[in-house]
DNA sequence: GCCGTTTTCGGCCCGACTGTTTTCAGTCG
């Protein structure tokens, strides 16, 4: 609401842009216009900057995703309270129902021949119809898409939100600031939170004024929404609030403290005491120091010893050119090598999986012969044979036992059929986990940050098999999969499944993920005594259980 | 229409697959 004079706030500007981009994509514009305006919609209404007074100032085009184009009309929104072309366009179609295609899912021009061919106009309109079974008098439209268009219409619009930041974009957005005011990144990305909603940077100084100023100046930040002593409040380019506090030398471990921890945790130990350090506070509370990855609602006493990084001997889940991964697999081991790992599993998808390029028996074996060519010339390292075997429909590996048996390790992933019930995916998980060939569980939830929900699967179920059977559960560190995730992860080490720490890496560079798996394992309370990769090689391979001399004899 | 550690043009993932439907949108890594 602040400083808007022509009464235009954010989520009104949003809507129009959104229903100008519905309009434009039906006039045949080039679907990367519609996009574009769409995203920006998206950064409008969730972004804390005024943007009718960034408008004003000349400096909204400093968001990213906002240029010439949109800056354009977006000045003639504001400053005569309309877009003309936006006006013309919707004349001609309804605006209610082009902009609803997006709420239900549907595109705009299946949207709009819903309203041709049911004669309606309204969201009210639409509702009726819907209950009086109509929906299916529109061509192309059967029973299940009626099913989905019936739930979508009984759902409550849902007030916007910016989406969380994963950690390859929130760690640096914070660090990015902290190092150019001298400060320390703090909220949820400092405690490695997998979706991250709260930024923050502390920083130290008895003179706070300087500090904010330079903070208003930074180039990533565009509009400063709230400051007064020792605090404010800014938005960055990517349209993210980021809180600023400076503190004074001697109580900045105090305010570095109150702002890394989750507000639940920092309000079961206030009132915070003051200290130049963080160390100084938990001295002066009379409590063992708390790793930030432990800062969170219900973290009681002395602290578990955690994984480190240096514990990490290996990685066992990568893949290479051999399906969709960028690089070779000798190129893959140089670069784990170079990151002081003994070993690295190879493994590759396998043919069901369907839109990525697989192994069949085939190439699991000409590929082995591949990664024995490279060990020559990596040894002592050692690169293992191994396969991210896909878990099929009916819960059977996608591979023959005879080419499991020959590998070193193998993860077991389900890929296709996510949203299925729980009895289905756990029963295929469990089916899977009966072969003895399987090392370890992939990614179990198969959750994307952002974009998939945790598929419905009975966790508990499937660790008691694998504690039974001795084999291993992964924590996946590709920035949006982080999964298993923390809480899972507890649940894991609790139930006394093994936990291995893999990156799931599709290029070298990608190997660096490991990072995110650790923190994750953490913030489960994971030790190094749980992580099967922090043992060396010959170790680990004697820890496989469930191999055929085992099932066999 | 926007953007840049492929920087002022050429990408912006995409192509096979699946379920539902009979032409298309959603799913998957």
């Amino acid at each position: 609401m602040e400083g808007s004079g022509s009464g235009l706030d954010n989520a009104s500007i949003a809507a129009r842009l959104d229903a100008f981009a519905s309009l434009l994509e039906l006039a045949g514009a080039g679907p990367y216009t519609a996009r574009a305006y769409r995203r920006a919609a998206d950064l409008i209404r969730t972004t804390p900057a005024p943007i009718a007074d960034l408008v004003r100032e000349g400096r909204v085009r400093e968001l990213r995703g906002i240029g010439p184009g949109i800056e354009r009309r977006l000045r003639e929104l504001v400053e005569t309270g309309e877009i003309a072309e936006l006006e013309e366009l919707e004349r001609e179609v309804s605006p209610e129902l082009a902009g609803l295609g997006r709420f239900l899912g549907v595109s705009v021009r299946r949207m709009l021949e819903i309203g041709r061919v049911l004669g309606i106009r309204t969201l009210d309109e639409l509702r009726e119809a819907a209950a009086a079974g109509r929906l299916q008098e529109v061509p192309g439209i059967g029973p299940e898409t009626e099913r989905k268009l019936r739930a979508a219409l009984a759902r409550e619009p849902e007030p916007a939100a910016p989406r969380p930041l994963t950690l390859n974009r929130s760690r640096p957005l914070v660090e990015s600031i902290a190092d150019a005011l001298g400060g320390v990144a703090a909220g949820d990305p400092s405690r490695w939170v997998d979706a991250s909603q709260r930024f923050a940077v502390v920083c130290r100084s008895p003179h706070p004024d300087d500090v904010l100023d330079r903070f208003e100046a930074l180039p990533q930040i565009v509009s400063v929404v709230e400051r007064d002593e020792r605090r404010a409040l800014g938005v960055t380019v990517e349209g993210v609030p980021v809180e600023l506090v400076v503190a004074a030398p001697e109580r900045f471990g105090t305010e570095l403290v109150r702002a890394t921890g989750s507000p639940e945790w920092v309000a079961s130990l206030e009132p915070l005491p003051d200290a130049p350090d963080e160390e100084g506070v938990f001295r002066a509370l009379g409590i063992p120091f708390v790793p930030p990855e432990l800062r969170e609602a219900g973290f009681r006493g002395e602290p578990p010893q955690l994984l480190e990084l240096t514990d990490v001997r290996g990685d066992l889940h990568c893949h290479t050119t051999w399906s969709d991964g960028r690089a070779s697999a000798y190129d893959m081991g140089l670069a784990a090598r170079e990151r002081g790992y003994d070993y690295l599993a190879i493994c590759d998808h396998t043919v069901s999986v369907g839109a990525v390029p697989g192994l069949d028996a085939d190439g699991v074996r000409r590929q082995g012969e591949e990664i024995a060519a490279a060990n020559e010339r990596l040894a002592p390292f050692r690169l293992l044979r191994g396969s991210e075997c896909d878990i099929r429909r009916d819960g059977s590996l996608d591979l023959p036992e005879d080419v499991l048996a020959e590998l070193d390790w193998v993860q077991a992933s389900v890929h296709g059929g996510q949203r299925g019930s729980r009895e289905e995916l756990t029963g295929r998980v469990l089916a899977a986990l009966d072969s003895p060939y399987v090392s370890c569980l992939s990614h179990p939830t198969g959750r994307l940050i952002n974009h998939r929900p945790p598929n419905a699967i009975d966790l508990k179920a499937v660790f008691a098999q694998l504690v039974e059977t001795g084999r291993a559960v992964e924590v996946n560190g590709l920035p949006d999969r982080l999964d298993l995730r923390d809480e899972h992860v507890r649940l894991a080490r609790e139930g006394g499944v093994p936990i291995v720490v893999n990156t799931d890496a599709h290029s070298t560079r990608g190997l660096a993920n490991m990072e995110l798996a650790v923190r994750t394992a953490r913030r489960g309370g994971a030790g190094p005594g749980d992580v099967l990769n922090t043992l060396p090689l010959d170790e680990l391979l004697a820890r496989r259980f469930g191999r055929p001399e085992k099932r066999f004899t």
